[in-house]
RNA sequence: GGCCCCGUAGCUCAGGGGAUAGAGCGACAGCCUUCUAAGCUGUUGGUCGCAGGUUCGAUUCCUGCCGGGGUCGCCA
């Protein structure tokens, strides 16, 4: 917390002195009021101590009949304090009371203090909002440096919907964690050393003999048959002619292999950029035991080794179905179970090469050696019995000073209006990301995959995302963000003596906001910091996506009720003070919508065609 | 069998120690001389899978069970 918060005390009032932008967040705020006030209260344990007040919270309650803010202090405190919690509630509230931004007090159930806000704090609020415009709700910086890996599908093929849930969820939580005052690098980790690669070059190699006019008749069993390696084919017979017909593997493998994974990867990115996806690094995991450093598998081993992690051992078999080709037989383990893995693990293959996870192991090591001791990585859930030996990697490798968050993506199944898509990956018939971002769009497609918590799983439907209609979430939140544009432009012709920009908005009399409405969509508009700190805190993407929907439901209500009583109108030429509030309102609304569709990557239209 | 995720309204899903558990869809009843009806309002609808435990308080946390999905050395 920032230094300058002490003596914060308030939103500037109408008319009052600028005040610095902070996070502006008014439970943060209230929160550090009543602490203050307990502590002036001299509130201590029962046995003189003093308290712990971390359960103390600030929250909107359930209920808007109980008023802007709820405080649980009394019932959290009532037990150290042995005492009876309404009657804390009470002392408290009489402290609070005195508070001029503080307009009601009321001790209700079994303890809660609830506070109802002045009007004048509001329009404060407000004001701060209006001037704040995209920077309201960004958290104060300096959180530390995370590091964020997504995708990192490998770089065999183009990219299919199912790498695009992982793709926006990590860009997203990514882009949220920026906003929140995280220092973020973006990553994908190129898969580029396994046998799949070895795959793909001789897939590549037989497009090659293609491109030279040989017959090559199908595409064996257990090769990539897609059409994508043909240019990769043509482009190998161009630069290299015969050279590498008839002769052995050994002689070509390594050249085609690359071409063929830059191709693949060029491929790829394009695909991500279609998705609105950019990242900072992209890392190969060969270059892990060829790049100019050495071998740094070997590197990460040794760490654990001098770790005393690393042991001569059997395993057990695995239970259920065994595999056919299991031997058994003494190996190097990595002793992971000391980090709460099932079992410890082997890093090297029978053929002395090295496991998948060793080279992972070493490429966490690397990003903890770059200064990541905060790492996230979003995998599809079908890697979920990963998770637990790679966070125990990660604890092995930094002393525990480094600690790993995965999330798992659901599948995503795929509808046309209501009936699944099939996909046969055998005929290559699969649905690729590229397709499914040209038939929808963007917006869709990033909006839809947010809008449902990463753990779950998710329809997507194309027929319904391309909908213009309030079933449509996407179109729902654009839309609302459109109408205030409407409005703005409405005002501009009908109240020409109105001055709308940001500074003129914040200087509207702000207090002539008091209908439940309106009230409501103040409130809503404050919950946009502490929303966009609990989807930080929490790696929970769709928390946003859920809370511009609300936003946008609630203007969109308020803006109907102006049919029935056209004296709630935004735009209202027989009263422009009261409009030029109101403009303020809307124009904080939009403001929060656009930063938070931002940081999803989604864009805010200013209309809708 | 071990581990992980899920189980909330008829359906799709939010919420997540606190007050009377929410939204959308569906169904039913309404609202267009209007700042965009591309929308809104109201009604209907729940034993928060089951059973214990922790707590002043559990739908939320813990344990067990039931049901659904995923996964289980040398694929990545």
């Amino acid at each position: 917390m920032r230094a300058c918060r002490a003596g914060f005390s308030g939103f500037p009032r109408q008319g009052g002195p600028e005040r610095t932008v902070d996070t502006m967040d008014i439970f943060a705020d209230f929160s550090a009021r009543v602490r203050a006030t307990i502590e002036r209260l001299g509130w201590k344990a029962a046995d003189g101590s003093a308290l712990d007040l971390s359960r103390v919270v600030v929250e909107p309650p359930r209920d808007a009949a109980h008023g802007d803010l709820a405080v649980n202090a009394a019932m959290v405190l009532a037990k150290p304090m042995g005492q009876n919690p309404r009657q804390l509630a009470i002392q408290l509230m009489g402290e609070l009371a005195a508070d001029p931004d503080i307009a009601e007090t009321e001790v209700a159930g079994p303890g809660f203090l609830n506070l109802r806000l002045a009007p004048g704090y509001w329009a404060g609020f407000l004001a701060g909002v209006v001037r704040a415009g995209d920077q309201f709700g960004r958290g104060v910086s300096g959180k530390g440096k995370v590091n964020v890996e997504y995708v990192s599908a490998n770089p065999t093929g183009p990219m299919h919907v199912g790498h695009c849930r992982g793709a926006v969820v990590g860009d997203a939580l990514a882009n949220i964690l920026a906003f929140a005052g995280h220092d973020v690098t973006k990553e994908y980790y190129i898969n580029d050393a396994g046998a799949q690669v070895d795959v793909l070059a001789r897939s590549a190699h037989l497009r090659y003999l293609e491109a030279l006019g040989r017959d090559i008749g199908e595409i064996p069993e257990g090769l990539y048959p897609g059409d994508y390696l043909k240019p990769v084919g043509a482009a190998l017979a161009a630069e290299f002619g015969t050279a590498f017909e008839g002769k052995p593997e050994a002689e070509w493998l390594a050249t085609v292999r690359q071409k063929a994974i830059d191709a693949m990867m060029a491929m790829i990115r394009e695909d991500l950029a279609a998705l609105n996806v950019v990242h900072d690094v992209f890392f190969s995991e060969k270059s892990l035991q060829t790049g100019p450093e050495g071998d740094r598998v070997a590197r990460a081993i040794d760490t654990l080794t001098a770790a005393g992690l690393m042991y001569e051992g059997r395993l057990e078999p695995p239970k259920g179905q065994l595999p056919e080709d299991w031997e058994d037989r003494e190996q190097t383990l990595f002793r992971s179970t000391q980090f709460g893995d099932d079992v410890d693990r082997p890093l090297k293959k029978s053929d002395g090469s090295y496991t998948y996870f060793a080279s992972d192991i070493a490429y966490h090591l690397d990003k903890y050696l770059r200064g990541f001791a905060n790492q996230i990585d979003i995998w599809g859930a079908d890697h979920g019995g990963y998770v637990k030996r790679m966070q125990a990697a990660v604890r092995a490798i930094s002393g525990s000073k480094a600690a790993l968050d995965v999330k798992l993506c659901q599948l995503v199944k795929l509808f046309r209006a209501g009936e699944p898509v099939k996909m046969s990956k055998r005929s290559g018939s699969f649905v690729t990301l590229r397709d499914v971002v040209e038939e929808v769009g963007v917006d869709a497609v990033r909006f839809m995959m947010l809008f449902r918590k990463s753990d779950a799983p998710l329809d997507f439907d194309f027929q319904k995302v391309t909908e213009q209609s309030k079933d449509n979430p996407v179109f729902y939140v654009q839309y609302a963000h459109a109408r205030v544009h409407s409005v703005m432009k409405q005002a501009a012709e009908q109240l020409p003596g109105l001055d709308l920009s940001d500074a003129g908005l914040a200087a509207a009399d702000l207090t002539l906001l008091n209908d439940a409405g309106e009230l409501g969509l103040l409130k809503r508009i404050a919950q946009w910091p502490r929303v966009v700190e609990g989807a930080a805190e929490s790696h929970e993407p769709h928390r946003i996506a859920f809370f511009l929907h609300d936003l946008a439901s609630d203007l969109h209500a308020h803006w109907n009720r102006g049919k029935d009583l056209p004296q709630l109108r935004f735009v209202n030429v027989d009263d422009p003070l009261s409009s030029h509030a109101r403009l303020a309102m809307v124009k904080a609304v939009a403001s929060v919508l656009a930063s938070g569709l931002a940081v999803l990557g989604v864009g805010a239209p200013k209309e809708m065609r």
